[in-house]
RNA sequence: GCCCCCGUAGCUCAGAUGGAUAGAGCACUUGCCUUCUAAGCAAGUUGCCGGCCGUUCGAAUCGGCCCGGGGGCACCA
């Protein structure tokens, strides 16, 4: 909350007393109105107050606006009114607005940001897709969803790590092997047939045809070993395959997590031993059981199976506690639809684990479905028939993509349509976004040119007498009031762990910039107001510029 | 059967924390480039907010029941 709306909570909270209304321990909520005609800044307390008082709420609203009249400084608020039903509202003053422009040029790719000393160490665990196969539209949904909520975390205050855990341990690993395997000596010229559940795609018999070519017909001399060569060999490939799409895609991880080093560390048997002696898991069927059902979860979970082996979550449990023996304070995990059953057994571990729930964050990422125009292209790993994240991003553009995985709220279903992506059209708002901001870049060239203004390594500088007061078009005033808003909408994405909320910011800052743009000349014969129009675009540059770096979208100077 | 997501204009979707006359884009009709990028701007048309009941000053928003669509419910990962 800014200045301004916490001066004005007090102010209103005060005549609220002063006038002997009863507000029992409730704060004062200010809203931003969806009609202009209403102001900037509402309250609803007179209709609060209204039915304790048995009074209309009109006449409490025009009591408590009389008052508030006599302490607010029109310099702030310019003035306060109670309309039907009972809202009071409130209308910045000019000057409040104009400020905005010198704070925004002076704090440039800050502004919007939170102070870092308070900030608490999360770690976002997102993407961990298993080593079997590319990347899929999936998980480059997760890859865009993590990747920016991470960003908009760490510019909210918070010191954020990124985290991939590497799955590589398990059935799908042994499936994975076999189906290397078999490929491999088809390849020999041997007539076999693909495991139950195997790797069906042409990639296998890549890495197949890969081993034949380096290493030659040699498997029989492997003997035992041989599977797990062609595993290590499979992994290494797919791996190498996945960070590469990353990096195309523009996510980077502060760290992998490797399972099969986890297993290997003992980790898993000792905090098993470790919920073992807090009287967690019991013994049952000759399987070993974790006791879930003591934090909320439906059942009870088995975390040895019968024939000795881990399920999924035992390793998964170790894991956690790794985390937070790491230090930090938030767990945020990003998940598929699939795993949402999932939630409940692993916030019980956290908090057998003696950590409160809220510790751990699931953020179940929904599906996405791809269409080609009205076609639904259909999706399995394990058929090997998918459109990978690369290639989507290799059609349509990393810019594109990024914004259209981010263009939903992230537990709603997105429907992302191939066609649609590639217009570069108005129908497409990361151009309309980033047009925006090309054409700004344009307009300083050409001022630039003209020598009108200031400029440091190209980066307007506005006169320190720039009278502000030049603004006073609606155009002009509407871009000041969105301009304001850009830190509370990153206040909220950062609350909410939604980036979704920035994608509709941009596109209302970029509408009003171009209403502008289109109604007024920035570079005029009026030098005063060539100045200030400078410095307002400069401003809008500035928000733009640093609201796309939150979604992990470029920002050309030309288009 | 249980759990999660969704149902708002012809289509795709917004409407954080309950608020004022429910909004955008697309589509359709029509205007606007000798002037800093027309990938743009402006105007017009579009609604049983899936249904019923409840909570309250006030419900698209919260609760209950129902209808419809998608996904999930392992000693898989």
């Amino acid at each position: 909350m800014s200045v301004i709306e916490s001066t004005l909570t007090n102010a209103i909270q005060k005549v609220v007393k002063q006038l002997g209304f009863p507000l029992e321990g409730e704060e004062i909520i200010l809203e931003i109105p969806r009609d202009e005609q209403h102001g900037d800044l509402a309250t609803n307390v007179a209709m609060r107050l209204a039915s304790q008082l048995k009074q209309p709420p009109l006449s409490i609203a025009q009591k408590i606006t009389s008052e508030l009249e006599k302490s607010l400084h029109p310099s702030v608020i310019a003035r306060v009114e109670a309309k039907a039903p009972g809202f009071i509202n409130f209308s910045l003053s000019p000057q409040i607005l104009y400020q905005a422009i010198p704070v925004i040029l002076h704090e440039k790719e800050r502004y919007g940001s939170s102070d870092f000393s308070k900030a608490e160490p999360v770690l976002l665990e997102f993407v961990s897709a298993n080593p079997t196969g590319a990347l899929s539209v999936a998980h480059g949904r997760q890859a865009a969803v993590g990747d920016s909520l991470a960003n908009i975390l760490e510019f909210a205050g918070f010191k954020v790590s990124r985290e991939y855990y590497l799955n590589n341990v398990g059935n799908q690993m042994n499936l994975l092997a076999q189906s290397i395997f078999v490929r491999y000596r088809e390849l020999l010229g041997e007539k076999l047939s693909l495991p139950e559940g195997g790797y069906k795609g042409s990639y296998i018999g890549d890495i197949a045809r890969g081993i034949l070519t380096r290493e030659g017909d040699r498997w029989r001399e492997w003997n035992e070993q041989a599977k797990d060569h062609f595993l290590k060999i499979g992994v290494e490939t797919i791996l190498t395959g996945i960070r590469k799409d990353l990096e195309f895609f523009g996510v980077h991880f502060d760290s992998w997590f490797s399972q099969e080093e986890l297993e290997k560390s003992g980790d898993v048997q000792g905090v098993l031993q470790q919920l073992k002696e807090k009287g967690f898991v019991y013994e049952q069927d000759k399987a070993l059981w974790f006791k879930s059902t003591a934090f909320g979860d439906d059942k009870d979970r088995v975390v040895i199976k019968s024939d000795g082996s881990f399920t999924y979550l035992a390793p998964d449990i170790a894991y956690h506690r790794d985390k937070l023996s790491r230090g930090y304070k938030k767990l945020i995990n990003l998940w598929g639809p699939d795993h949402h059953g999932y939630i409940p057994r692993l916030r019980a571990a956290i908090q057998s684990l003696g950590y409160p729930a809220d510790t751990l964050v699931v953020l179940i990422v929904q599906l996405t479905t791809l269409y080609e125009g009205k076609r639904q292209l259909k999706m399995s790993t394990r058929e090997g028939e998918f459109v990978t994240l690369l290639e989507v991003t290799e059609v349509v553009g990393r810019d594109a993509a990024r914004f259209f995985f981010l263009m939903r709220k992230v537990d709603a279903h997105l429907d992302f349509d191939l066609e649609l992506a590639k217009l570069q059209t108005v129908e497409n708002p990361v151009y309309y976004i980033q047009y925006a901001y090309a054409r700004i870049c344009s307009i300083r060239e050409f001022a630039q040119k003209e020598g009108i203004g200031q400029y440091d390594q190209d980066q307007f500088t506005p006169h320190p007498q720039t009278n502000f007061e030049y603004l006073q078009t609606p155009e002009e005033v509407k871009i000041l009031k969105i301009l304001r808003q850009f830190p509370t909408t990153v206040q909220i994405c950062s609350q909410l762990y939604e980036p979704f909320y920035l994608t509709l910011y941009l596109q209302r800052l970029a509408e009003s910039f171009h209403q502008f743009y289109h109604q007024h000349r920035v570079v005029t014969e009026d030098a005063g107001l060539s100045q200030a129009r400078l410095a307002l675009v400069e401003a809008v540059r500035i928000v733009i510029a640093n609201g796309l770096k939150l979604l992990g979208v470029s920002t050309p100077e030309k288009m």
